[in-house]
Order: structure tokens, then C-alpha cells, then sequence
RNA sequence: GGUCCGGUGGUGUAGUGGUUAACAUGCCAGUCUGUCACACUGGAGAUCGCGGGUUCAAUUCCCGUCCGGACCGCCA
């Protein structure tokens, strides 16, 4: 038999019908017996006198515990005296599939809710019995799909890039290393250098989620060893702003998405709409947006050529109150923000890079390639890096190479700001950091 | 990696140099004619993170250590 999911219970009134969910609620009164079930869609209530006739029922019940499994079989009532959902199941047979321990490790009811995060982790797989972490998973699943249909109609090829790397790949930000039949390999950091290839190889357009490794000891709220990175990669560009255009057109297909399949159940949870607002994502550069940030607010950041946080958050407050977007480009970065393979506006001397803001946090970095080999070459001796090092990336430059452009985007860092949550491990499945390589 | 803060029943907190460490929630038992965050009564449950020091006496003060968090730096 087809698993009911408690959502549709509606079509089944008046219906013999089985049902599997967890034990939300026990209440065992004088008369009757009430056990609330749950599953990921909804509640229902089962409801079971205390009688000679249901005598057997009535003893598993006083048995069970909340949390644990079951599957009853029975009669689905309309009912509009009981609250929730004005329905009950009149059961005829009582199993228990899985009878849960009494006392749980954390505490998982709606309105207490209140273990540390640590404990939480800890017992990830019953923080996530909650409804309001099943919507996030819910949301990624519907991102993901939202995305790979605007690519799929666009031409774009799915692409799965190694993850061991011979050679440490895109300077920056450390790698790990591991121990490789003898040999050291690396942790791919970012599919970089390999969507390019696919440019090289003539594929027009790709794109790839996927894990990327970084060994940066941040202890932030918005940092991880291993996240899920959307990578995608496009050729026959003008200049990074047919990358944005792009990058906007698939943002703005995910919220459209992800609100028509769940902003009743969003709202009910989390007392808000998703914002799916057509305005369109201001372009601001970067020296623009610096005296954007020390006129309105009198703050001026420590680094000369980039953002701190709190110019983030600025710039993207701006970006709310006075272009009504939650999202802001910030482009024509600096070059010295920037690595070697960013392509430079020769007119201006700036890059021809971006970054997304989405609610004041950096989601995504972005920019035309540099695909002239020769100048290509220069660049990454001005950033210090050792041709020799590179050569089987400059390869891909070699022998014809479409002009191209491409970003990389956050996709937990995304769900962060989607749901308004302030930490990057209550969106990631199972997070990964400094501290934490369990469970 | 730097700075700051924290660790007390299953969970979340309060509190104290000295008698039985308090409260909420959860758990168990009983009572209760249909509950719906059921209610009521009772009960179990804490070597106060670990090690050392000061003291007649440390959960409390001091030092060390482990673990965690926040902010900053790095980035997505």
C-alpha cells in the first residue's frame, strides 16, 4: 500500500485507510486515548475509547511513547469538534513499528524548543523530525530543481568535477590534504579551473553542485569546511554582465519557485511571505558602493579593497530601504581583491567581477574570465603564483577558447538568508567545521 | 588564528564559601467522561565539565585543562 501523507488526509473521509507516521502527542484521560500522529507533511489525531473491544489497543497504547513508530489501520472521521485539522482515525488495529526510548537526548516540541545547538547537532537526525528543518530541505530541494530547470532550457550541460586534486588549485584559501597512495593530493576548494575546461571543450554552458572543501579555521556563523557549492559557467559573453543577467534570471526562478510550492506552509511557520519581488538586482560598483556605505551610514571599512561584514550589511540595507531589492550586485572590484583570472576592463582598470549580496551576505562571486593566454599568463605572476604550477590549467587557454564568464554561489548561505536563520549549521544537513567532523 | 564569554537533574535556566542546590519543561505512577501545549496529585532524576590550589569547609574564589559559543580575519 501507497503511503498516505497526512496532508491529503482530506480525500479519505469515511474511508478504511492505513496510516505509518511518529507518536507526536500521548494523551491517556479516564475514557479515551488520544495519539497525535505526525509525518513531514501534517498531524492527525487518532482517537480510541477505553473499552472490553478495544482492550488490546488500549494496552499498546499505555505502552507507547512519544517519538516512537507506528502504523494504524481504521476509519478516517470527519470530526469538527477536535482542533487539529477537525478530523480523527478510529483505529481497528494498533502497531507499534519502532517504540522510542522514554526520554529524549534534546528537546524537539515547537513551543520549548530551546537545547543548544551543540546537542542539537549532536542528535541531528531528531532535530530534523522538527517541521520548521524539514522546510528548509524542502526549500534546497525545490533551489536545486528550480535552477537545473532554467539551465536545462538554456542549454546548459551538468557537469560532476573530481574532487582529488594533483595540484592545489586556486590560491586563496587553504586546502586539505590527504594521503594518496603515498602520494599528497588536495581537496578541490572549487570547481574553477575545471568549468572553465568545459568552456575549452566547447560545451557552451555548464553548471555543477557539488561539494567544495576549505581548510580555513573560521569560527563564524557563516563558515564551513565542506559546504555545497552551484557552480556554473557560460561562453560567448560580451562581459560579466551577461553573467548577472543569467545569475539574476535563476535567482529570481528559485524564489518564484520556492514561494508557489511552500510559502502557505512558510508563513504559517515562520509569520512571513517569501519575497519573490521582480524588481530588478542594482548593479553597483565598488568604489560607488564604498561612498554609498560612508555617506549614509558614516562607516568606513578597514580594507581598502574589499568589504568587511558590516559594509555588507550596509550596502545590502541600502539596497532594501532604497532600490527595495534584497538582493545587490556589487561589481568592478579592484584587482587586488581579486584572483589572477578575473578579466580586467582595460579602460577603467578594475575587474570585470561581481559579487551578490543577498540581505547583506556575500552569496556570490562572479566575473568574466581572463581567456587571452598571454595576459592571462601575467596576471598570475603579478598574484605570485609559479607558471609551472598552473600549467595544465594555461593548457585550456592554448588552442582556442570561447570568451566566457561564470560564478560560484552558496547555496546554505542562500537558505540562511531565505529562512532568516543566523547560523550555517542549522541549514546544512550535516555540517562540517572546524570542530565538527560528527556524526 | 586573535579577542571576549560560558559549562549546574534528560532539556533549558536560577542560585550559593556552610543544613535537603531552586524553577520550568520532559520522564514515571496515580486520579480524571473527548483531550487538543489536557488538567490535578505524587515520585524518580545533579559526584554543579575535568584536574589542582586557597580554606575548618569550594558547585561558588584562584590557576590549569578540555569542550562550546560570539565577534574579527579568510571566503561561498
Amino acid at each position: 500500500m501507497k503511503k498516505i501523507y497526512f496532508s491529503d488526509l482530506e480525500q479519505y473521509f469515511n474511508q478504511e485507510i492505513e496510516l505509518q507516521g511518529f507518536v507526536d502527542k500521548i494523551r491517556d484521560l479516564q475514557y479515551v486515548q488520544f495519539v497525535v500522529l505526525r509525518d513531514s507533511s501534517s498531524k492527525v489525531q487518532v482517537t480510541i475509547e477505553k473499552n472490553d473491544e478495544n482492550k488490546a489497543m488500549n494496552d499498546v497504547i499505555s505502552t507507547l511513547t512519544k517519538e516512537s513508530t507506528v502504523l494504524v489501520k481504521g476509519l478516517l472521521k470527519e470530526s469538527p469538534n477536535v482542533k487539529l485539522r477537525g478530523m480523527e482515525m478510529i483505529p481497528s488495529s494498533f502497531v507499534i513499528t519502532s517504540l522510542s526510548e522514554e526520554e529524549l537526548p534534546i528537546d524537539i516540541l515547537a513551543y520549548t524548543n530551546t537545547s543548544n545547538q551543540e546537542l542539537r547537532m549532536d542528535n541531528r537526525f531528531l532535530d530534523l523530525r522538527q517541521e520548521k528543518n524539514y522546510m528548509i530541505f524542502k526549500a534546497q530541494t525545490l533551489a536545486e530543481m528550480a535552477m537545473r530547470e532554467y539551465w536545462i532550457k538554456n542549454n546548459f550541460i551538468e557537469i560532476h568535477s573530481p574532487k582529488i586534486l594533483g595540484t592545489a588549485s586556486e590560491s586563496g584559501a587553504e586546502v586539505f590534504k590527504l594521503d594518496y597512495f603515498g602520494k599528497t593530493v588536495y581537496l578541490a576548494q572549487s570547481p574553477q579551473f575545471y568549468k572553465q575546461m568545459a568552456m575549452a571543450s566547447g560545451f557552451n554552458n555548464v553548471f555543477e553542485i557539488a561539494p567544495a572543501f576549505r581548510a580555513e579555521n573560521s569560527h563564524t556563523a557563516y563558515h564551513a569546511t565542506e559546504f555545497t557549492s552551484v557552480d556554473c559557467e557560460i561562453s560567448w559573453i560580451q562581459s560579466h554582465h551577461d553573467v548577472m543577467d543569467m545569475e539574476e534570471a535563476v535567482c529570481k526562478n528559485v524564489l518564484k519557485k520556492v514561494k508557489s510550492e511552500m510559502n502557505e506552509d512558510f508563513k504559517r511557520v515562520f509569520k512571513e511571505d517569501i519575497n519573490d519581488s521582480d524588481v530588478a538586482f542594482p548593479r553597483i560598483p565598488f568604489a560607488e558602493a564604498k561612498k554609498i556605505i560612508q555617506e549614509n551610514y558614516k562607516y568606513i571599512g578597514e580594507k581598502e579593497f574589499d568589504f568587511d561584514r558590516k559594509e555588507e550589511e550596509l550596502i545590502g540595507l541600502y539596497a532594501k530601504k532604497k532600490l527595495n531589492s534584497d538582493f545587490v550586485f556589487v561589481i568592478d572590484y579592484p584587482f587586488e581583491a581579486r584572483p589572477f583570472y578575473h578579466m580586467l576592463d582595460e579602460t577603467t582598470g578594475k575587474t570585470k567581477s561581481f559579487d551578490l549580496l543577498y540581505k547583506g551576505i556575500e552569496i556570490t562571486t562572479g566575473a568574466q574570465r581572463e581567456h587571452r593566454i598571454e595576459i592571462l599568463k601575467k596576471q598570475a605572476v603579478q598574484k605570485g603564483l609559479s607558471l609551472e604550477s598552473i600549467d595544465f590549467y594555461l593548457n585550456f587557454f592554448r588552442y582556442g577558447v570561447p570568451p566566457h564568464g561564470g560564478y560560484g554561489f552558496g547555496l546554505t548561505r542562500f537558505l540562511m538568508r531565505l529562512f532568516n536563520i543566523d547560523n550555517i549549521r542549522e541549514v546544512t544537513f550535516l555540517y562540517r567545521g572546524p570542530n565538527r567532523v560528527n556524526p
